[in-house]
DNA sequence: GGGGTAAATACTTGCCT
DNA sequence: AGGCAAGTATTTACCCC
């Protein structure tokens, strides 16, 4: 008797792999979600929408007063903000093509051969280097894909991050930057605790889910990520505000999915297939309109799925009532 | 609209070599 | 290591009410 486990993709799936952040106390004050605290950025989100709540202890932009009297042009001490997203943290600088001072006058040919040795070098130093090209085209391919799902900064900082990690951890060779690209959006995400579907990532990325899911799994396994297992309340969020239910109507979605949770109803279930159930039922049940079809269409479950799974968590949920 | 079903497909696991 | 078979979940494409 063998059965599809969607929890077990990350080899390890034990209890303490759930700590590996810290768990604060505190809940979102958008949707009441968990909230975590990163504190290698000083920073905490929240599991459920991604909302970021504390902002960067450490201010990195520039300082926007003058620290002489009238220097009134000079009020940045530092360069533009640093970011993960910038192949080389955006502390780059680069030499001009124009063969000119910078008065404008025109350089000597000795100068100019001179300048040129210089550009020369200044490329080599900033670009040549294989990994360097390698970062910022798969910068740009994350950026591009968190755009189109419209993911928060913190989720693409991650996912900058982790992708050096794998460049760093020479991860790349013989696998295609897209994919680990986006195997790397996807492992931040789940590491955010604000999960989308695997599909989802396919959609917008140039390579099919099955590469997709081969790199993520490569990803976690080499750089020894503890990623907990997918929960299907962490979808609940996303899909009662597509689709416009009552907040009564999401709690009770939750309920049902944590009864289902409690009776082991969901092992071998996928994730967003149970939500996407909960969501409906919980809709059914206090009234309000919602087809199948509108369900299963945002949250990427057929309407099969649905109906099976709504009937078993009602069939659950029933059996506990007493 | 909801609900049912069969065949096709996807994914995991265990077994084998 | 990789191929293969078996078992389960999910999707697709129909159907009826």
């Amino acid at each position: 008797m063998t059965q599809t486990r969607y929890d077990s993709d990350d080899g390890q799936v034990r209890q303490s792999d759930t700590t590996t952040e810290a768990v604060a106390a505190r809940s979102c004050p958008e949707c009441d979600g968990r909230v975590v605290e990163h504190e290698d950025r000083g920073e905490a989100t929240c599991a459920e929408c991604g909302l970021v709540l504390d902002e960067d202890a450490i201010d990195r932009g520039p300082e926007w007063r003058s620290f002489e009297d009238g220097d009134r042009d000079g009020k940045s001490r530092v360069g533009a903000p640093t970011t993960e997203l910038m192949h080389d943290r955006g502390l780059s600088t680069n030499i001009g093509w124009r063969d000119a001072d910078a008065y404008g006058e025109t350089l000597s040919a000795r100068k100019r051969a001179r300048m040129q040795r210089l550009r020369t070098w200044d490329e080599r130093f900033r670009a040549k280097d294989a990994q360097e090209r390698n970062l910022k085209q798969a910068f740009g391919e994350i950026d591009r894909m968190a755009s189109a799902l419209d993911l928060s900064e913190p989720v693409r900082e991650t996912a900058g991050a982790l992708y050096r990690r794998a460049v760093e951890a020479e991860l790349l060779p013989g696998r295609s930057i897209e994919g680990m690209a986006t195997a790397s959006l996807y492992a931040a995400t789940r590491q955010h605790g604000a999960p989308r579907r695997v599909t989802e990532f396919a959609d917008v990325s140039r390579v099919r889910k099955k590469r997709v899911q081969r790199a993520y799994r490569y990803l976690k396994q080499e750089l020894g990520l503890a990623i907990e297992p997918e929960d299907p309340t962490r979808y609940v969020p996303q899909f009662a505000s597509s689709l416009d239910v009552s907040d009564e109507a999401e709690r009770l979605a939750r309920e049902l999915l944590d009864v289902a949770k409690r009776e082991g109803a969901h092992s071998g279930k996928s994730p967003a297939g149970l939500a996407a159930a909960a969501i409906y039922a919980a809709a059914n049940l206090t009234n309000e309109k919602l087809t199948q079809a509108a369900v299963s269409s945002v949250a990427d479950v057929s309407r099969v799925t649905i109906r099976d799974r709504y009937q078993e968590l009602l069939d659950v949920y029933a059996a506990r009532e007493e």
